[in-house]
DNA sequence: GTCAATGCAAACTTTTTGCAACTCC
DNA sequence: GGAGTTGCAAAAAGTTTGCATTGAC
């Protein structure tokens, strides 16, 4: 069901990009972050530390931009800050940040699928990317 | 109806705050920009204009802290790049940014009003702030 | 005259880029 | 061996901060 870091790295080499330590680092901690919010700096700490190896900001950066743009990762901003990244295998998700505690809930975006379609319906316009996250209230700041 | 510069100087200085050439320029610019979309880049750039002074960029953030503080203004992010500001008193919206043409339609946040609301009951979570544009694809590019 | 506000320069945060050295295939 | 990768250092973009000077009231 979820990617392992074999999955990353051979698919990495199916697509004809060389594999390095520093990826194999970071195709291993993308794979191990199941539900965490991670950003570029600390993908590169925990590739690093794990590999025990020293790695560089800018690789990492690199790295995720190859993933990227093969589509199996994607990064959000989840408020001011670096923004987070995810892998693109795992459900589809919006978030919702609520800006009273900072809590961050993922809603599948089957969940959304009725508010989104009535958007479409009177707005012409269809949300496809959860690239930045709904701020609001959640339940407990509510009271 | 709209705010005048005037109604933003004197509600400044009702405030207690003093009133100088560089703030006049900058609720005169923010008074005028109605539907626009000014990053704090653009009102430095206008407000040093159409006063004939030079006003620093520093200058401009603090100034647009002060309104933010008060309620006054909020800063919104279209996408990656600056923020743009927004005089509060305008028609609350959501913005909804296409990601592949890069329109960006205003949905008076009434008209979500259902949306939202299903994503409380759903979820608990209730939508407080526009501060991020929802990314989706709008009626043309669909075609 | 006082204290808030400004300009200037410098720091900061996140991300990108140029380039020589390296190393994977 | 040669092209893809890396590290390093520097730049870029947007925003924030420290501080001495200015100027509003």
């Amino acid at each position: 069901m979820h990617l392992s870091t074999d999955d990353l790295t051979s698919a990495l080499r199916n697509e004809g990009f060389r594999l390095t330590a520093a990826r194999r680092a970071i195709c291993a901690v993308l794979a191990e972050s199941h539900e965490e919010h991670l950003s570029a700096v600390d993908v590169r700490a925990r590739a690093a530390d794990r590999a025990g190896i020293q790695i560089d900001q800018s690789t990492v950066y690199r790295t995720l931009d190859v993933f990227e743009s093969l589509g199996w990762l994607h990064h959000v901003h989840l408020g001011h800050g670096p923004g987070i990244v995810h892998l693109s295998e795992k459900t589809d998700h919006h978030h919702l940040v609520c800006e009273s505690c900072g809590l961050s809930v993922d809603v599948p975006i089957e969940e959304l699928d009725d508010v989104f379609s009535q958007l479409t319906e009177r707005h012409g316009f269809a949300p496809t990317s959860m690239h930045f996250a709904l701020i609001g209230t959640c339940k407990n700041c509510a009271n």
